[in-house]
DNA sequence: TGGGCGCAAACGTGATCACATATCAGCGCG
DNA sequence: CGCGCTGATATGTGATCACGTTTGCGCCCA
C-alpha cells in the first residue's frame, strides 16, 4: 500500500517464508491473500508479483476512489469533531515535510493517513475497507509515478478539504475530495 | 453469492476438505481468499462462518453498490448493442418465471446474471470486481431476506433500465439502476 | 431441574515432504 | 552471431503430521 515494493517485482513463496522466518505455508495464505485483494498478481504458472498497472487501470482505480470517498468523507463530516480537524491539520503539516525529502513511500503514506483518519469517522467499515483496497492496489505504481516526478507542491486539496470541514459544507467537501483525489490521476496524462 | 449457504453457519476446514475431497491445505486457501472479499467472517479463534450482517452493514453495503453500479452501467451505455438488449430482456422473462417458482436462489442468481451481463460492457474490471464482492457479501443475507418475503411482482426496475438503455438516456439509467439497487434494501425495512 | 465443570474429541496452525511443472543458464547447431 | 534445445535447479501444489487451543457434550452438584 505505501509502495514500498517496485512494480513488477516477482517474489516466492519460500523467499518470503525465509525472510519472515516462517515456512512456506504462512507465506502462501499471505500471498493468496493479498492476490485476493488486488495487491498482487498471480501468473498462469502460479508465480506472484507486483502488478503493472496499465493506464487505463489506473484510470480505473481513480475513478472507483472518486466514488467512494467523497461519499466517506460526507458521512464523516457530522461526525468530524475540533480533535479531529486538529489531527488532519497535523498530518497535513507533516505531509509538507515529507515533500521536502522527496520521500515517496512517505508521502504516500502520510496522504493515507490522512484520508483514513477522516474516513474513520464515517463509521463506515465496509467502505474504508474497500478504499483501502484500492489504495493497496494503486501503492507502487502511484509510489513510483511520484518518486519520478520529484514534485514539490505541498497539497492544496487537503487545505480546501478541511476548510469544508469546518464550515460543514457538505458539497464543498465532496468536491475537495475528488479533486483530491483525481489530481493524482492527472499528474499521470503529463 | 448465490445464498446457496445461510447467515451464520460455521464450516470446518477438515470438513470442506471431505466435502469436495482434497485435503485441508486447498480448503484453507479458498476459506482465507473468501474471507479476505469478506463473503467468509474469521473468528478469533480461527473458525470460520458465513457472517451474519447487521442492518447497518447491509444499509452500507447497499450505499456501496449504489455508488457503483450507475457508473458500471454509465460506462456500459455507449457500448450497449442491440444484442446486447436483447440478452437482458431475456434474462428479465427468466427472472419472472423464477419468482413465480418461489426460488430465492434462483432469483438472486439470475438478478446478478442480470447486473453483471450490463456491467461487463462497462469494460471496467476492477470495478466490476469490488462490485461482485460486495454482491458476494450480501448474497447469504439477501437470499434470507428474499426467502421470507416470498415476493410476486417482477422486477420494474430491470424494464426501467432497458428502456433507458435503448433511449441511449444516460441520466435516466443511472436513477434506473440506483432505485434497483436500493429496492433491496426498502424491502428490509418493512 | 438448572447451571457449572471437566474431559475427550475436533479444530486451526505451521512445518515438512513428494511430485509435477516451470524457469533459466549453458551449450550446440544452423 | 543468433536461435533453439536440454538438463539441472527452483517453484507451486497438495498431502500429512504434530502441537496447542478451542469447543461441546456429558456429568456432577446444588
Amino acid at each position: 500500500m505505501h509502495g514500498e515494493v517496485k512494480p513488477g517485482l516477482a517474489m516466492t513463496l519460500r523467499g518470503i517464508g525465509k525472510e519472515f522466518g516462517v515456512s512456506m505455508t504462512p507465506a502462501r495464505e499471505a500471498v493468496r491473500r493479498l492476490v485476493a485483494e488486488g495487491a498482487l498478481s498471480l501468473s498462469s504458472s502460479g508465480r506472484v508479483s507486483t502488478p503493472e498497472l496499465s493506464n487505463d487501470r489506473i484510470e480505473e482505480l481513480a475513478a472507483i476512489r472518486a466514488l467512494l470517498e467523497p461519499e466517506l468523507a460526507a458521512r464523516a463530516l457530522p461526525r468530524a469533531h475540533l480533535a479531529l480537524i486538529d489531527r488532519l491539520q497535523s498530518i497535513n503539516a507533516t505531509i509538507g515535510q515529507v515533500i521536502e525529502r522527496h520521500d515517496a513511500p512517505g508521502y504516500i503514506r502520510a496522504n493515507l493517513e490522512f484520508h483514513r483518519t477522516l474516513y474513520l469517522r464515517a463509521q463506515a467499515p465496509a467502505m474504508l475497507a474497500m478504499a483501502e483496497t484500492v489504495w493497496l492496489q494503486l501503492g507502487p505504481t502511484m509510489c513510483d509515478l511520484y518518486g519520478r516526478l520529484n514534485r514539490t507542491t505541498p497539497p492544496q486539496h487537503h487545505r480546501l478539504i478541511v476548510a469544508a470541514l469546518k464550515a460543514g459544507d457538505e458539497p464543498g467537501l465532496r468536491v475537495a475530495v475528488r479533486a483530491d483525489v483525481t489530481q493524482g490521476l492527472r499528474m499521470l496524462a503529463t
